[in-house]
DNA sequence: AAAATGACGGTGT
DNA sequence: TACACCGCCATTT
């Protein structure tokens, strides 16, 4: 399976009123540098339904970008409207990150 | 094949 | 805490 595929694969399993951040991504695809690319891939797949890119936050909680309509601003609202909880203009990581196949 | 680019992250100042 | 630099990875030109 390629980088991306595994990066859209588990960006898919992101469940709702959680997020994750390209570094975590990056790290589950079996690249722990990888989280560059990991935006890369949002920003050129944004249009695939069953990936929720909006999900997908910068390591200090912060929204990097969202090439959708609305920009970073809608990004922000679908997420609180997940129930993502925010701390100003970032989201709270502390209780909002996924803990991706924890067990 | 080589260089440039970008929705990142960590470290230093 | 804010800004600047460097290092990493995959894609595109």
């Amino acid at each position: 399976m390629n980088f991306r595929q595994k990066v859209y694969g588990i960006v898919k399993s992101i469940p709702i009123g959680k997020v994750a951040t390209y570094g975590q991504v990056a790290k589950l695809a079996g690249k722990p540098k990888g989280a560059r690319a990991v935006g890369l891939f949002m920003k050129q797949n944004p249009d695939i339904p069953n990936t929720p890119c909006h999900r997908v936050v910068a390591g200090d909680g912060g929204l990097r970008g969202y090439a959708g309509e609305g920009g970073l601003r809608r990004k922000m609202e679908m997420l609180k409207e997940e129930g993502v909880e925010f701390v100003g203009d970032k989201v709270d990581l502390k209780s909002s990150i996924w803990i991706g196949t924890e067990k």
